[in-house]
RNA sequence: GGGCUUGUAGCUCAGGUGGUUAGAGCGCUACACUGAUAAUGUAGAGGUCCGUGGUUCGAGUCCACGCAAGCCCA
């Protein structure tokens, strides 16, 4: 049996075979049954929506969510994942719409609403092929045979549990919003239709300034704009911004010319006041003047107008305190208007807000029922009460000629009115961008619409607390994002006007005196029962509630059919609301296992989550509704930790989107580049939380540089493995009785494991991808194998050869874990390609093995600070045979290493053999101060001197550059010295100073943190025939390999007699070059006369024959 | 308009608690090395650490105000 060889290796490929392994023998089943009994690690997957193709981000958050739970899988946890299935909701609505060429309008007329849901349920699905197939080639490790589906009856069963437990809670109420409405269309707007293009449009509106009298004064008045005079009958309020500069201007009113106190804010007189009339006095002032005198008698800050009561502007209809009272606001500005907002509560969402928040309530009157109702009807018209304006339209619905010469706004005639009232301060048209129905391009009102909602609020306190216990990955986003955003909790509004989705359990009398909430099926069958009952008499009603019950479908139109009785007997019917989609994956907690009618103990073991992770777009949305439900109905959190990504951007920076072509398609980049280089790229590139500019580019460098070298580093010792038959067969030879560099790369090995185990732990994939990297490249290729090459193909199959392939087959074996979980094809080729042979474990995969334990003993940061200390030595040394153009088969003489200290000696000492090697030097000559050829230099310790004597440190670090050599000594030797500040002494001491060797006059040196080496660049002839000897072991070498010959072939060499220099470098080392070349002999003849290759030797040129 | 994030070499990114020569990889240039060879080493070029103020003996790092980009929410 043999490790095997690959020559190109194919990442794609071998995701593929690996794939087709892990299906035949079950493995991502038995990581799961094998953890059987253990702690269970339990993972909630947010669940995709399959309307739409997967994208490459989708394989950035999946990788997120795979890494944990194959790490907590290794680390002996049962991490079960049950996949699932986001199926309701408006994206898929509209696609739906969309396909069949129809409006919102046509649904229930020109198709029924259960042909509609029918297409929907249809469409949702329509892409599940795609996502399976990237889940599958991704190595996703999801469980995708049993997944939760949102638009289930189980499913949605435990939503209308979970609903009335919020209601039996008090927790579920209808009240209303502000939101956008059409009276054109007598319907209200989504966010996604007022952002259709053209619906914001300029147009020119009448603005008005009102003035608003002061409570107790006789003309003091503020002054709001607003740019819908319709809603002023309906103000109750005014805010100004607690920081902004405010003045109160004696004047005179331009319409009026009654004198008056006016306030607004400093910033905004320009507009109000004319420049010209600055210097007049207001004493002055002729009555009926165009140009009107103006004079600032007070300044102050908003905060200070906080609480003014003011007059109602126009008393249709009468409110009591607070209302009419001035308060602060956080969005009042100085970009426009007079820094004074006024507000009316059912026609603005910060107005409805912040009046909320203040308890000052809206001008309302009563309706036909009794029921409190907005001041402009549905139809967007004055109700009677407002008598001066009744039954006008706020805006023109009546498709009036705007341009007729008679023709008035009902804006125009309130200005009008509050200009002969002395209420207005400033009347002009206006151009600003206004919202419009895509439909009839008529103007949109904000408008209160009724609404159910979840009250949060009453829970605020608690989920606040909760969410400081969540470990939130990256942090910023949990304190800041979702904590900022918990604590301006709003209640949370359910309600959705909309088809395809989960109905509100809710059913009502007409009246809304008597409702009912159901809260499974079974009740809603008892229900049914009763009502058919209680309505025998009718059988069209009992007949339609048997027929929709039969169904057994909890989804429109079926529960809308369904007439239950109240208590009084009276029909009630379903409010007809769907619940926000968001409810739905909130609830996944508990749904997914239809809790609590089934699967009480899985659901109870399962929550909450260990671990989450989403896109950070999510925070208002999945983060949101699955806290907000743990929180109100299980007192607690849903999740434990939570990594939050972000974006994934073209290499530009610029988002993905189908209209600039910019995407990259998942599919053709897992298939050319493999999807553990897709995986790495974007793991080992940025932390998962910033945004990734995906570069094709960089997915090629990560297989080059760290697949590409551990894939040589594997070839490499499988190479030679095979040769020698390692099988491990042997007794592991004790650490402690390996080499120098064997017990540095094990103890560096172990550091790794340490750190990757704690970068896993605490969430930072990244970190555990770099050091993985850097420890692969630099420490176990670059540095490992290059010292121990030799040692791998030299020699005999003795202890230290074995020592060699036992120290290599640990760090490839544990490579392979340790990154297993990030690019699991790759390594699990890896790691079954060397546990085959050496049978060492009995796992069939990498990811049914353990995760490696660091062995402390092993770790030995001395001997790393050592081979650090060898690390730059030969680098230095390399740069200066760089400068000379000495070739490191030259070999040289000695290298002379100034030691300043004991300590440092021995460390150098410990790998000097390493360095000798490395850099094909003789010898080291240690130099120390007695020698008294050293240049040293000094250089003050901040950190410690800063300290101590802070804003004297400039004189000090003058004084100490100012120290000669002998005064360097004499610090050194008495290990005080004294300097000289304006005013006082100050002893030094030798922990006040870095000291370090700076030059060797005569000598060539280089110089790296406190390491200074020199090289003796004089080449004796002895040396000089060592580096021939050399030189044409390398130029055979390539002959051999050039003309294809097998490592182990023998071969006869004959050169043909040149230099005398040259004869004698070969007789020499006649037995050096016959080993390293594999000859059997070696011969110089007079002359060669056929088929002779010619070596290029510096400038010699050698005619040489090889014979096999 | 508000909240949050990011800004360091041509590109992608590191740079605990402030400490005096700001690093790596890729790319570019040159040279070397060569049974790991589609690999490797060394050197060079390349930086107003987004800007402006401030704190400090000392700021890429701390504070304030801006600018730019992104996300979420109005």
């Amino acid at each position: 049996m043999k490790y095997p060889e690959y020559k190109n290796p194919d990442y794609a490929k071998i995701a593929d075979e690996i794939l087709a392994y892990w299906q035949e023998n079950n493995i991502f089943q038995k990581s799961i049954t094998t953890r059987q009994g253990k702690p269970s690690f339990t993972f909630y997957e947010g669940p995709p929506s399959a309307n739409g193709t997967p994208g490459i981000h989708h394989v950035m958050a999946r990788t997120i969510k795979d890494i944990f739970c194959r790490y907590k899988t290794l680390k002996g946890f049962q991490v079960k994942r049950k996949g699932g299935w986001d199926t309701h909701g408006l994206p898929v609505e509209l696609q739906v719409e969309k396909q069949l060429g129809i409006t919102k309008e046509d649904i229930g007329r020109k198709i029924s609403i259960e042909e509609y849901n029918q297409q929907c349920r249809e469409a949702v699905m329509k892409f599940k092929g795609e996502w399976d197939e990237l889940t599958r080639k991704m190595g996703y490790w999801v469980d995708l045979d049993d997944p939760y589906i949102t638009f289930d009856t189980k499913y949605m069963e435990t939503l209308w549990y979970l609903l009335k437990q919020l209601y039996e809670k008090g927790l579920l109420y209808k009240g209303y919003t502000i939101q956008p409405y059409s009276p054109a269309d007598g319907t209200g707007l989504s966010s996604h239709e007022l952002n259709q293009p053209g619906c914001y449009r300029n147009v020119k509106d009448t603005s008005i300034v009102a003035q608003f009298k002061v409570k107790g004064t006789e003309n003091d008045y503020l002054l709001a704009w607003t740019t819908t005079p319709w809603t002023l009958p309906a103000n109750s309020g005014i805010a100004v911004g607690e920081n902004i500069d405010y003045v109160k201007v004696k004047t005179f009113n331009p319409y009026t010319f009654e004198p008056v106190n006016v306030i607004l804010a400093k910033e905004r007189m320009d507009a109000y006041f004319n420049e010209k009339a600055r210097d007049l006095k207001v004493e002055d002032y002729i009555l009926g003047d165009k140009l009107i005198p103006y004079e600032i008698s007070d300044t102050f800050k908003g905060k200070a107008l906080v609480g003014t009561e003011y007059e109602q502007l126009m008393s249709y209809v009468p409110l009591a305190k607070p209302a009419f009272t001035v308060i602060a606001a956080d969005f009042v500005t100085t970009d426009d208007g007079t820094g004074l907002v006024h507000l009316a509560k059912t026609f603005g969402a910060d107005d409805f807000r912040v009046l909320e928040q203040q308890g000052i309530p809206g001008v309302m009157v009563k309706d036909e029922n009794g029921k409190e109702v907005p001041i402009v009807n549905k139809q967007g018209r004055f109700v009677s009460e407002i008598t001066d304006f009744a039954n006008m339209p706020v805006k023109n619905y009546d498709d009036e000629d705007e341009n007729a010469p008679d023709y008035k706004s009902t804006d125009v005639k309130i200005a009008i009115k509050l200009k002969e009232e002395n209420k207005a301060f400033k009347v002009e048209k206006y151009e600003h961008s206004y919202p419009h129905s895509w439909r009839t391009d008529k103007p949109v009102l904000y408008y209160p619409l009724d609404s159910w909602f979840i009250k949060t609020t009453a829970a605020k306190e608690k989920l606040v607390a909760l969410n400081k216990t969540i470990n939130w990955k990256p942090e910023s986003t949990g304190t800041g994002r979702f904590g900022n955003w918990l604590e301006n909790l709003v209640d949370w509004n359910l309600s959705r006007s909309r088809f395809w989705g989960t109905p509100l359990p809710i059913w009502r009398t007409e009246d809304g005196k008597e409702e009912k909430c159901i809260g499974s099926v079974a009740e809603l069958q008892e229900e049914v029962a009763k009502a058919n009952t209680a309505f025998a008499s009718d059988t069209t009603l009992t007949e339609k509630n048997k027929a929709a019950l039969a169904k057994e479908d909890l989804h429109r139109p079926y529960v809308d059919d369904i007439v239950l009785v109240s208590e009084s007997g009276e029909k009630m019917m379903r409010e007809p609301d769907l619940i926000d989609v968001w409810f739905d994956s909130g609830a996944m907690p508990y749904a997914q296992w239809h809790y609590p009618f089934e699967n009480k103990e899985t659901f109870e073991k399962s929550f909450p989550a260990d671990f989450i992770s989403e896109g950070v777009d999510q925070t208002r949305g999945w983060f949101f509704t699955l806290h907000a439900i743990a929180g109100l109905l299980f007192d607690s959190v849903a999740f434990k930790n939570v990594v939050s990504t972000g974006l994934v951007l073209d290499k530009n920076g610029n988002k993905m989107s189908k209209r600039l072509g910019n995407g990259i398609d998942p599919f053709s980049t897992i298939n050319v580049y493999g999807p553990d280089a897709t995986r790495w790229y974007m793991i080992a590139n940025a932390n998962p939380w910033d945004n990734l500019k995906f570069d094709l580019e960089g997915v090629k460098e990560v297989m080059r540089r760290f697949f590409g070298t551990l894939q040589n580093t594997y070839a490499f010792f499988a190479l030679y493995a095979n040769l020698d038959g390692f099988t491990y067969a042997e007794a592991a030879i004790p650490v402690a009785e390996r080499t120098e560099s064997d017990r540095w790369i094990i103890s560096r090995l172990n550091s790794l494991i340490a750190q990757v185990d704690e970068a896993y732990a605490q969430y930072e994939p990244t970190r555990a991808a770099r050091l993985i990297q850097d420890f692969t490249i630099d420490d176990m290729s670059n540095w490992y194998v290059r010292l121990n090459r030799k040692r791998f193909w030299q020699g005999e199959y003795d202890k230290d050869k074995q020592a060699a392939y036992q120290t290599l087959y640990e760090c490839l074996v544990t490579i392979a874990k340790l990154s297993s979980a990030i690019a699991p094809f790759y390594t699990d080729r890896l790691y079954r390609d060397l546990n085959n042979i050496t049978g060492k474990e009995s796992f069939e995969s990498v990811h049914l093995a353990n995760f490696p334990e660091a062995d402390n003993q092993a770790i030995d940061k001395e001997l790393e600070t050592r081979m650090e200390l060898a690390q730059s030595a030969s680098s230095l040394v390399h740069s200066l045979r760089k400068q000379h153009t000495i070739k490191v088969r030259q070999p040289l003489s000695k290298i002379l290493i100034p030691v300043l200290n004991e300590d440092f000696k021995k460390r150098v000492q410990a790998v000097e053999k390493l360095i000798l090697s490395e850099v094909n030097v003789k010898d080291i000559a240690y130099i120390d101060d007695t020698s008294g050829i050293l240049v040293k230099k000094i250089k003050p310790n901040f950190r410690k001197l800063g300290k101590q004597y802070g804003p004297k440190l400039k004189a000090i670090t003058a004084a100490i550059a100012g120290m000669g050599q002998d005064e360097i000594n004499r610090l050194e030797q008495e290990q005080q010295y004294e300097i000289d500040l304006p005013g006082e002494r100050i002893a030094l001491t030798t922990e006040d100073v870095e000291i370090t060797s700076e030059d060797i006059p005569g000598w060539s040196v280089a110089r790296e943190g406190d390491i200074t080496v020199a090289l003796d660049i004089h080449i004796t002839d002895e040396l000089r025939k060592e580096g021939i000897a050399r030189d044409l072991i390398n130029r055979i070498q390539n002959l051999r390999k050039d003309t294809g010959l097998d490592v182990q072939d023998k071969i006869n060499v004959r050169i043909e007699k040149s230099s005398e220099l040259v004869d004698d470098a070969i007789r020499t080392y006649m037995d050096y070059i016959c080993t390293e070349t594999q000859a059997l002999t070696l011969e110089v003849t007079d002359r060669l006369s056929d088929n002779f290759e010619i070596l290029e030797l510096d400038d010699m040129q050698l005619k040489i024959k090889i014979t096999l």
